[in-house]
RNA sequence: GUCCCCAUAGCUCAAUGGAUAGAGCGCUAGCCUCCGGAGCUAGAAAUAGAGGUUCGAAUCCUCUUGGGGGCACCA
């Protein structure tokens, strides 16, 4: 339990106690100070007391604050308004490093969720060309989300929903084949509504057709699957081998059609009374559930809508796959379909279970002009390109450093000075900065022992504990607030908070290195050591998480 | 027309309703006999506008202005 959690529960003990009368005691939210001047802890519980109570905050916040704390762990002192604010000792502190060390890799995962299983979908771009930047977004907000829900101890299904059929499958599959027949010097047209990107010409290589004298009806059946296939192997190489973006599972819609759950989820919409046909077609009540308007199930002309997939989906996450929380990653041009999800979802016995985050859209700047992207024309910028140009690391802290809502304007020309300003190079130089320290003190260690070459003549290491002063202090309050930052960045649903954790970080580090020498000679710091190395684990940790490299050297 | 999102420093972004709004890039002035200067220190610089709620508002509510997106028996 972290040192936070210990004072929540303190302080919430401590009202229960104190004022049992309160039907309704607010929650006590323990939070770090702006100003560390204030302590390294702080609630303002006393504040939200005050009305309820009819009594000053001031007082209410000393009665709270007294005896709260063991002198030996830290002081408690109140501050007007009504804060309650800790400071915690430096023998406190003085544990972290070591502490973080013997955790390794865990330090950081919690249990706040409890082990509840939550369904992620993500990215679930149709696979009918190269994923574009927006995409980008989604894969990597999506990884790092479901990262931060594991790490806060949820258990997490990461899904890619692939609407393998449909209309502009058959577009992209008949794109494929007439590029495949003109590649071998057949005339034949090719009309504007087909999709016009050089990607077409590079699956139409890797098709293989036999029989090439098949009627093209025929053909486009046969081949549709295949080009598919070649789609989307192109699209989880990107995804999983260059972005090392991990999925459970690539979900066909066609499965949902293979086990018939269209027609179970019409037949058990019909048995709960929640459909009814108007003007031929037969449509959803969705309105029931708070949607804007009903929504169509199946056309008058007896076919079936996306959205019957869609709703057979939703119930397959719930209801068969019974997960208590589902989570869509989308982008603003598909905030329409929030409403009708979530209906859904309330449709089917799971209100409120289904919560969509909704990705503005990323806009593309060249020469200071906005640049349209359109798969079908073929003129955008892809995730590929991008991750050519930035590297993977770049890319992932760029698109992770903004919250889901920002708007982001995205410069081709800044995109390489970005590159080479990128902020994650701070992070990552921190860590190389470190190991090239361990590397020393072991080259020293090594040399000792008689293992390095110059056995006899390399004197005598001492290894001397140094004391833990205040610059210590401060970079470790830094490392002590890592597990607090991933479960509130989890609860929040906000990965952003962990690349701008991560540069607090290597800013602590980088000031205190600076200023504290680890090796003196051939004196070594063991104090200094022990906290860089716990310095390491963090970042490490943090990186991890964002799926960022932690290199030795940079 | 209507609904959703956004507006914070010159630029790109942070900030569960809390105390003196933080970074990076850029700018100004300093710092290498020393473990990696891809670094450190100091400085100038911001909540679009007007009301309201609150002990307390960048954050919540209303209106205005300016951007983006959605409003199919498309997928």
């Amino acid at each position: 339990m972290t040192i936070r959690h210990q004072l929540q529960q303190a302080v919430v003990k401590r009202v229960r106690e104190r004022w049992p009368e309160l039907a309704d005691p607010p929650a006590v939210v323990i939070e770090p100070p702006r100003d560390s001047r204030h302590g390294d802890y702080a609630t303002n519980v006393a504040l939200q007391l005050a009305p309820a109570l009819k009594r000053p905050p001031l007082d209410i916040a000393q009665e709270i604050a007294d005896g709260l704390m063991k002198p030996s762990l830290g002081t408690v002192e109140v501050a007007a308004p009504g804060f309650v604010n800790i400071r915690l000792a430096s023998d406190t502190l003085k544990r972290v490093p070591a502490a973080i060390l013997r955790e390794g890799k865990q330090y950081g995962t919690g249990d706040a969720g409890k082990g509840a299983r939550v369904h992620v979908e993500f990215i679930s771009a149709n696979p009918t060309g190269p994923l574009h930047l927006g995409n980008g977004r989604g894969a990597f907000l999506g990884d790092v989300t479901s990262n931060l829900l594991s790490a806060a101890g949820y258990k997490v299904w990461r899904e890619y929903y692939v609407n393998d059929i449909g209309k502009q499958v058959e577009t992209l599959a008949e794109s494929v084949v007439r590029k495949y027949f003109i590649r071998q010097g057949i005339v034949m047209e090719y009309p504007d509504h087909l999709y016009q990107g050089g990607y077409v010409e590079e699956l139409a290589v890797k098709l293989k057709l036999d029989g090439a004298k098949a009627d093209m009806r025929k053909l486009r059946r046969r081949v549709q699957s295949r080009v598919l296939n070649l789609m989307l192997a192109d699209i989880k190489k990107l995804v999983e081998k260059r972005l090392g973006v991990r999925y459970d599972r690539w979900f066909r819609e066609s499965e949902l059609y293979a086990q018939k759950l269209d027609a179970h989820i019409l037949a058990k919409l019909r048995h709960d009374g929640l459909v009814e046909v108007r003007d031929g077609a037969v449509w959803m009540k969705t309105t029931q559930f708070g949607d804007d308007k009903d929504r169509v199930l199946v056309k008058a002309n007896g076919e079936q809508t996306y959205f019957l997939s869609d709703v057979a989906y939703v119930n397959d996450k719930f209801n068969r796959r019974t997960f208590d929380r589902a989570i869509i990653f989308l982008g603003a041009d598909h905030h329409g379909y929030v409403g009708r999800l979530k209906a859904a979802a309330a449709a089917l016995g799971h209100p409120g279970a289904l919560q969509a985050i909704i990705m503005q859209l990323v806009r593309l700047i060249r020469d200071g002009q906005e640049v349209r992207m359109s798969k079908r024309a073929g003129n955008f910028v892809t995730l590929d390109e991008l991750v050519d140009w930035v590297g993977p690391d770049v890319a992932r802290f760029f698109f992770l450093m903004h919250a889901a809502d920002t708007h982001m304007d995205f410069d081709l020309n800044l995109a390489k000075e970005r590159s080479e300003k990128n902020p994650v190079f701070y992070v990552q130089y921190a860590h190389a900065r470190i190991c090239s320290v361990v590397r020393k003190v072991e080259g020293l260690l090594h040399e000792k022992k008689g293992v390095g070459r110059r056995a006899q003549g390399a004197g005598k290491v001492k290894m001397v504990r140094g004391m833990f002063g205040e610059p210590e202090a401060k970079l470790a309050r830094v490392l002590l607030r890592y597990p607090d930052v991933v479960e509130d960045a989890a609860a929040a649903l906000a990965p952003q908070q962990l690349p701008f954790f991560a540069l607090d970080l290597a800013r602590a580090f980088h000031d205190y290195y600076d200023r504290a020498r680890i090796i003196e000679g051939e004196t070594v710091n063991q104090t200094r050591l022990t906290l860089l190395e716990a310095t390491r684990q963090v970042l490490q940790n943090c990186l991890s998480l964002m799926g960022v490299s932690a290199p030795e050297k940079m």
